[in-house]
DNA sequence: ACATTATGCAATGTATATATTACATTTAGA
DNA sequence: TCTAAATGTAATATATACATTGCATAATGT
């Protein structure tokens, strides 16, 4: 996800903004450190001009 | 998603037991009642041979 | 009609996503 | 090197995802 925000051009904060949370949220689902709800991830997702796959599919744990 | 869950051939309390939820939970998700976490997501995707974009992109809301 | 299985739904409790505030650290530019 | 912007992180509070239990209703088969 960070590498599409930062090709977005845009900061956490920015787009902690445009999709309504703070920007401690963006930074924590970039680290990993937790797990965001569905809504979330499409308006990030709609944000950043992206799908749910190109995101956040797999990016976890790549097994399976 | 109901659509996929019962494609498996799967009832909401099997889909539940496989991603360690209650039937509720997948229950409340089909209704449309709240707004399930991506890990969640991920587990039914992977239960269900689907994937994000398939199950839960654009399901609510049409536009943008 | 009866039994059984699947689903809906409500009340209450717990875990955790998210907010708020604040400060520390890193990065980039002048 | 100094400053400012961007990011990391920690403490506490609140909202809500999810669990648990229980009962009602709908669907399906005999």
């Amino acid at each position: 996800m960070r590498m599409y925000r930062a090709g977005s051009g845009l900061t956490q904060e920015e787009l902690a903004s445009k999709v309504n949370v703070t920007r401690q949220t963006i930074g924590l689902i970039e680290a990993g450190k937790y797990n965001p709800s569905l809504n979330l991830c499409i308006s990030i997702c709609k944000t950043l001009g992206a799908t749910l796959n190109e995101i956040f599919w797999m990016e976890e744990d790549q097994d399976v």
